[in-house]
DNA sequence: TATTGTTATACTCTATAACTATA
DNA sequence: TATAGTTATAGAGTATAACAATA
């Protein structure tokens, strides 16, 4: 009982063929980030921490007094997502909320000293992530890709810079 | 009233920091990553279809009587997360279902005749997109580039090939 | 009027467990 | 028992409109 191809309106694919994409950056970025992300979130996970809260208390940490917006600018996310992220560190003291003196509106973050700790702890997993990925990955090639993703972000502006 | 850093809690930040995060290949390429998806997003609007929609369509019109496992592992998307996929390709007969009679729990999966022309045509206007995107970049960076983020997902699997 | 932060909401993508029908 | 497809569900990221308080 060898079913032949031949006369079955249905063929078996053996191997699938991803010609019309394979050569897109956007199609393999997002395969990469994909693989990344996962990776991520299992080296993030001891700290409970995500990609974007990592990323928060970071940029917290390392800028004092740094406003909301101001912040979801440099992470580039609308405002109102940045909102339960910043809650999320607020409740676990790992930051606080001030408000600006001289413009009521305006809250001033800043990483606590249990933040900092964390972001540092979290940072030392996190390069250990990226050797884990990207160790086989020569130096050189390295710094095209990153240069290459900055272009692409500076294309959005107008800029080529 | 010169403020010094010294006894203000709060700062005005100028410049956003990133110096702990810039050089991270993951952090740029989420960032250049949403950019590529947003405009992705935009050229797909007007045919109806999103990155999983337009990936799934070409794959399907590509590799006739393809199973839908075999597409969601092509794809890197877990099978519960194809099926609602497929049923929006063929409600809108873009593609058609079949049993498989040899092996009757599955199913092969064909680009109808709608189908393939709304492929090629969604297929040049993504063309157009990474050209506005990547225009700029030269060949060898984009090579290079393709090749990094095919090393990142073939590292998933163990293989250093 | 414009801006800061907020609430509410919706859509998309990702991931897992548990089910059915077939093998 | 294992596999193909399905259902249900939950978590996370992204995006927009509308609002209160303040500038």
């Amino acid at each position: 009982m060898t079913p032949t191809a031949k006369s079955t309106p249905v063929l078996r694919v053996d191997k699938v063929s991803d010609a019309r994409l394979r050569d897109l950056v956007g199609y393999q970025m997002k395969r990469a980030f994909n693989v990344v992300q996962a990776d991520l979130i299992r080296t993030l996970k001891p700290f409970e921490l995500r990609m974007l809260t990592y990323t928060a208390l970071v940029l917290i940490a390392d800028n004092p007094g740094l406003r909301q917006s101001q912040l979801a600018d440099a992470m580039d996310i609308e405002r109102p997502n940045l909102v339960v992220i910043i809650d999320e560190l607020e409740r676990r003291a790992l930051i606080n909320r001030d408000r600006v003196a001289s413009d009521r509106r305006a809250f001033a973050l800043m990483a606590t000293l249990a933040g900092t700790h964390l972001a540092a702890a979290a940072s030392k997993a996190v390069a250990r992530h990226e050797h884990r990925l990207l160790g086989a990955m020569d130096q050189d090639t390295r710094e095209t890709v990153i240069a290459a993703m900055t272009q692409i972000q500076q294309g959005q502006h107008g800029g080529t810079k």
